[in-house]
DNA sequence: GTCCAGGGTAAGC
DNA sequence: GCTTACCATGGA
């Protein structure tokens, strides 16, 4: 089906390092999330093709792609004074906050610390490809916790884990028993969250941001990495205005991550 | 071969 | 409370 998604920028935001399951094809990107595969390509100026029904789209992919919100309102938010802001809004406007599951978001986080976006990438590739539902012949969905609570040592280890691999298991089986339930923690609020998640093994301050943003939809969660710490650093010596964005904090954040990378050469 | 990656942990102070 | 060494692996 055809859709129109204004402002949208399909390439930056499948490769924003927010999600590790955009697989580049020849027109576009193919797309493995909610136990679904999509393929979407751009056909148009905000047009854009996906392989999937009205149904799904309703069901599923609208909220993923967080079509309620506005995204052309940060513009008139972000006022000239703030340069490197600016600049970064300008670059990244079409990047959208993607709605992930807990789970997969969770892990994928754990797995992120000291490992590029390449290399994450390739560790979800293979714990879904051992452990992953088969969703179409040769795609794999996301593990489930009870997946990897069970999963051989030998095998987990494959995938390319390291050091994080007590990590990964230790925090699939708190969800696999039932000691924590990613889901009701929707009900939490965002200083709640942000505990609740630092409880899982392999996850701090950082990891805990992330995944409120990236599958929470919590827009004032803030990560600090090492390029948001190098910006700040550079372009926010006096402090960064956390009081007069909030609200939108996280997606200036994820503004702030790809333009500083654009400007390494990084992206 | 070298360097670095969307950090966390435990030990030390 | 705040620093610091260490962590295992892959991609550039």
């Amino acid at each position: 089906m055809r859709v129109r998604i204004p402002g949208f920028n399909l390439r930056l935001t499948a490769q924003s390092g927010q999600c590790f399951r955009f697989h580049q094809q020849e027109n576009g990107y193919l797309l493995i999330a909610h136990g679904k595969m999509l393929s979407i390509e751009e056909v148009g100026d905000g047009l854009f093709d996906l392989s999937c029904d009205q149904a799904d789209f309703d069901a599923i992919w609208a909220h993923y792609f967080d079509l309620g919100r506005d995204y052309a309102a940060l513009r008139q938010l972000v006022i000239e004074d703030d340069g490197y802001l600016h600049k970064a809004l300008h670059y990244a406007q079409g990047v959208r906050i993607l709605r992930q599951q807990p789970f997969e978001t969770l892990i994928a986080f754990i797995i992120s610390q000291r490992k590029s976006i390449p290399a994450i990438s390739t560790c979800m590739a293979q714990l879904a490809a051992r452990f992953g539902e088969v969703i179409a012949p040769g795609i794999h969905a996301f593990p489930t916790p009870q997946a990897l609570a069970i999963a051989d040592e030998v095998d987990l280890a494959a995938c390319g884990l390291g050091y994080r691999l007590p990590y990964v298991r230790g925090t699939a089986r708190m969800i696999a028993d039932g000691r924590i339930n990613l889901e009701a923690m929707h009900a939490l609020d965002d200083v709640q969250l942000h505990q609740q998640l630092q409880a899982f093994p392999g996850v701090g301050a950082k990891v805990a941001s992330c995944v409120m943003l990236f599958a929470y939809a919590r827009m004032d969660a803030f990560p600090v990495d090492v390029w948001i710490q190098k910006v700040l650093d550079a372009e926010f010596p006096e402090g960064f205005p956390f009081e007069r964005y909030q609200g939108v904090l996280g997606i200036l954040q994820q503004y702030l991550f790809c333009y500083a990378r654009h400007e390494a050469g990084r992206l």
